[in-house]
DNA sequence: CCGACCGCCTGCCTGC
DNA sequence: TGCAGGCAGGCGGTCG
């Protein structure tokens, strides 16, 4: 369930189980996600106390008190779920199940009495331990764009990005490189509140005469209010997704033109009708009346 | 160098 | 009902 407001709560929901407790056990019990789980993974967690969890981009840090960070990535199917072991099962509650559950791949048992458990059906997901100092330069890291939600990303940064894009403006917005930790629905939802065509030419938006455009200062800020709108929402629930401690996120009920095909255009006044094209193999879906 | 495409893997939904 | 095909919130590798 993984774009950036996704993550951010699944971060909120791991942050008071895991920082400051230590990780007494781990257990690993498919280490063939996208990449294979290092083969010293539980030896280097084990014992060892979180000093924080942190997000970037799409990636899940949780910090060690050894130096060591344990990058996370929840792919297309990766949630986390955390239970309470401290906690009298009462019958039918649902902390009552103990086993594992298909997919649960590694499973954090913590000194709060937290287990936290990663699942992933298409192990498109993946759990890395890089050293703190090397984190920033790591292959995975090193490329990764401007945070969205951060003081840096303004309308001349994603403008200057933009420039030289021959792509359409979709593509350049998934781009991870553009901007870090939006994914197909946010950039629909964010081109359509800018009333920007997803077909448009990304350089489109640039520069003009060393000024940042309106349609850059635009999308800037329908980014920005996009991913906070749907992190104040706990993110959004596609299919059976849940946060951390198996609620839903309700964002889904606030797309304004992600999977809404053939529904009336949102924008006061359009009167368009929602369409959904392919572009680069992927749906976007956009309002062609409203958005130029 | 860039951009388009493929494959990774499982599950679910659709239509025949 | 069964089954094939398409589709899914990501991303890295390859190819032209």
């Amino acid at each position: 369930m993984p774009e950036l407001p996704e993550v951010e709560t699944v971060r909120r929901g791991l942050a008071p189980v895991m920082e400051g407790a230590r990780i007494i056990r781990v257990e690993a019990r498919r280490p063939d996600l996208r990449q294979p789980l290092p083969r010293d993974f539980v030896k280097r967690l084990e014992g060892q106390t979180v000093t924080g969890i942190g997000r970037r981009a799409k990636y899940l840090t949780a910090d060690l008190a050894s130096g060591d960070v344990l990058l996370m990535h929840l792919g297309m199917s990766g949630s986390f779920r955390v239970s309470h072991d401290d906690k009298k099962a009462t019958p039918g509650e649902f902390h009552h199940r103990r086993g594992a559950a298909a997919h649960d791949h590694v499973v954090f048992h913590m000194s709060s009495g937290a287990t936290v458990t990663f699942n992933d059906p298409r192990r498109f997901g993946l759990m890395l331990i890089v050293p703190r100092n090397e984190l920033a330069s790591h292959p995975l890291m090193r490329e990764v764009g401007p945070e969205p939600l951060g003081n840096a990303f303004d309308a001349s940064l994603l403008a200057t990005a933009c420039r030289d894009k021959k792509t359409s403006l979709k593509a350049a917005l998934l781009d991870q490189t553009v901007v870090a930790g939006l994914g197909n629905i946010y950039v629909c939802e964010a081109l359509h509140r800018a009333r920007l065509s997803p077909k448009r030419r990304a350089s489109t938006i640039a520069m003009r005469t060393g000024a940042p455009t309106a349609k850059a200062v635009a999308l800037v800020d329908a980014i920005k209010a996009v991913l906070n709108d749907a992190i104040k929402a706990g993110g959004s629930s596609l299919r059976d997704h849940r946060q951390t401690d198996g609620e839903l996120g309700y964002f889904q009920h606030h797309f304004r033109v992600y999977d809404r095909e053939g529904e009336p255009c949102v924008t006061p006044g359009c009167g368009g009708t929602v369409k959904r094209i392919v572009q680069n193999g992927r749906s976007t879906y956009f309002c062609a009346t409203c958005q130029r």
